[in-house]
DNA sequence: TTGTATGCGTTATCAA
DNA sequence: TTGATAACGCATACAA
């Protein structure tokens, strides 16, 4: 039986043009498909041009003609590589509320990639249930491309694992050391927590609170452990009554709560900083509720970025997550495994301190 | 000559163990790769099974056993597709100024995508070197994906024209009917500004401006279009005395100039919406200048949304941009497209009025 | 109902 | 220096 013309081929396939291939290139240059394949992927093997420079420029020429781009399908198969990098979270990339965005860190990416020469592939995450949905191999989609990043805070466990002893480039960004083997990037929250209590203290605060949300969150852990730590580098007394752990802090948060607290000599509060902002929002309102003035009865300062809502209000003390840099900084490390190179690169992004008109030295107590 | 073992295979691919491929799954089930393929890909075709259960059953036990997931790479070269739509935009899609980012348009089509199950390539076209360079073919670059989405106003005409002689599917976001051939979607600034006019008509203004900048885009000239329009709908006196165009509204609409309108009799202003908001702004400093009362001495409307610096200002009567809609919109064409459906829906979106604060009644003349 | 054969577009090997 | 050719893993037309 002599071959079909294209078997396996669905009848209706469109009646537009097929792109080019390199098998046309090579009709229009003259010369065979595999020599095409040579001039258009340029060995980095530091081999010198095996192709004659008259060859190479017709068949540079045909392609361009023909705009040319070789399937990024075919190459993967052919166990070559794209220069896609994929970008994966599990929620919406580009979510409603704009809130939970990780647009900030997309800054990063998206400049580091093109400047390494990758483009990027954002594969649409199983919320809508569309695309990959929740299937096992939801995650697996991301395999065409030469390394994925991924984004937020539930990405599914097993699924990664798989990924990476598949031996596919994967990072994380955010700090996830549970999950051995996933390179990931993550902003330094327990030096620059560290930094902001240090700061307290220079100030002669004696006591300090902490405001946490109810979450069990690497990046609430660190912070935490960054107070903790910063309170005992300043010999200041620390111990479980420092921090302030609610499920509700905007509820939880009541303003003879604070009074109380301010009976007992705590002169300044820090919050972290979360999705929703409720720590911040939660401390802000109790002071206002309870007639407190801020940095004359007690200092504030937020660990990370005042939510976006709240632009209108004087930026507080407390700490800038360097987002763009973080993005870059992971699309750098996952370009570094994509070329085989060993991970041997800092993990940590530190975070800038950032003064601000929320804190002051305590008012000398009567 | 006997076939090699893994010829075309870079040898150095790395220690890593294989994953399991069809062929493996279809050893172990005692069944032939094709049948396995069939199994796992279950065909919405509607037609019923061809494969026995107990067929079935041992082919999922196998694959499950083994850990079967499907090479996303190898699957679409099957398909001839990828299900990838290109999103390209001339500027970066995540500008570090979030005033002109996409970001309203992406959620839409990022939402859409995943429901059409599509990935997103996102491409840079001022990227900085690396893979999105600047050359002549920079465009070319989309033709990695099935389809591709463009958006910003200053596409390469030349470009765009190429691919969609081509037969490659594209889609302009944003009204482009010079560009013939091409394909876009657009919102109906025309019908939205209409409806504001109308609204101040019954209001009983009589005399009313549009204030608009030095533009040649559509959206411009399209709002003007429907201005005049609804002036005459309304039977109102239009004229080109009705429009103010200025190239710097912020310097050029001054207290006095609004003073000289006031006499005149106009009692309502409309402006449009710009990337920079300019003459928006300039219409309320220049109100606030005169000492102008809103809505009491003058009604001011704002075609299109307020810029989000001015959040705490109220929001204007005008009409909201469904921007989320309009990429979904988009994207659903481009996939129609790309699926080889001609090409046959409303590329208009509807604006919804939105009431406001800033519009009432005229001051009855003395 | 299942197996066989073939091709999707690319890279890489080997022979010419 | 170039041209055949064999896979890569999967999906399909067709035969059995």
């Amino acid at each position: 039986m002599e071959p079909r013309k294209r078997p396996g081929r669905t009848p209706a396939q469109g009646g537009r043009t097929a792109r080019p291939r390199q098998a046309e290139v090579a009709r229009l240059a003259g010369v065979s498909q595999a020599t095409v394949s040579l001039v258009l992927s340029p060995k980095p093997d530091g081999k010198g041009r095996l192709i004659s420079e008259e060859t190479r420029r017709r068949v540079l020429e045909a392609a361009r003609s023909l705009g040319y781009v070789p399937d990024p399908a075919a190459r993967r198969l052919a166990a070559a590589r794209n220069n896609l990098l994929g970008v994966f979270s599990f929620t919406a990339t580009f979510p409603t509320d704009v809130q939970h965005s990780y647009y900030p860190f997309l800054v990063g990416v998206e400049r580091e990639a093109a400047a390494l020469g990758y483009d990027l592939v954002l594969f649409t995450g199983s919320s809508t249930g569309g695309a990959g949905a929740a299937g096992p191999d939801a995650l697996s989609r991301v395999r065409l491309a030469d390394g994925c990043l991924f984004i937020g805070r539930h990405t599914p466990r097993a699924e990664l694992k798989r990924l990476v002893e598949d031996g596919f480039p994967v990072v994380h960004l955010g700090r996830r050391e549970e999950l051995e083997g996933v390179a990931w990037v993550g902003a330094d929250y327990v030096e620059a927590t560290r930094g902001v209590v240090a700061h307290l203290a220079e100030l002669r605060h004696r006591r300090i609170v902490l405001v946490r949300e109810d979450d069990d969150a690497p990046a609430s852990a660190d912070r935490q452990r960054g107070f903790l730590e910063g309170l005992e580098a300043a010999g200041l007394a620390s111990g479980p009554a420092a921090v302030f752990r609610s499920a509700d802090p905007q509820r939880e948060l009541t303003p003879e709560r604070l009074r109380a607290w301010a009976d007992e000599g705590v002169t300044a509060f820090v919050a972290e900083e979360t999705d929703t902002g409720a720590a911040w929002r939660g401390l802000l309102s109790a002071v206002r509720a309870a007639g407190l003035d801020c940095p004359g009865d007690v200092s504030l300062a937020l660990l990370g970025s005042p939510p976006s809502d709240l632009a209108s209000e004087p930026v507080p003390t407390g700490f800038d997550i360097p987002r763009p840099q973080l993005g870059a900084a992971a699309v750098r490390l996952l370009a570094a495994l994509v070329a085989g190179e060993e991970e041997a690169r800092e993990p940590l992004v530190g975070c800038a301190f950032r003064p601000g008109p929320t804190t002051g030295p305590p008012r000398a107590r009567t």
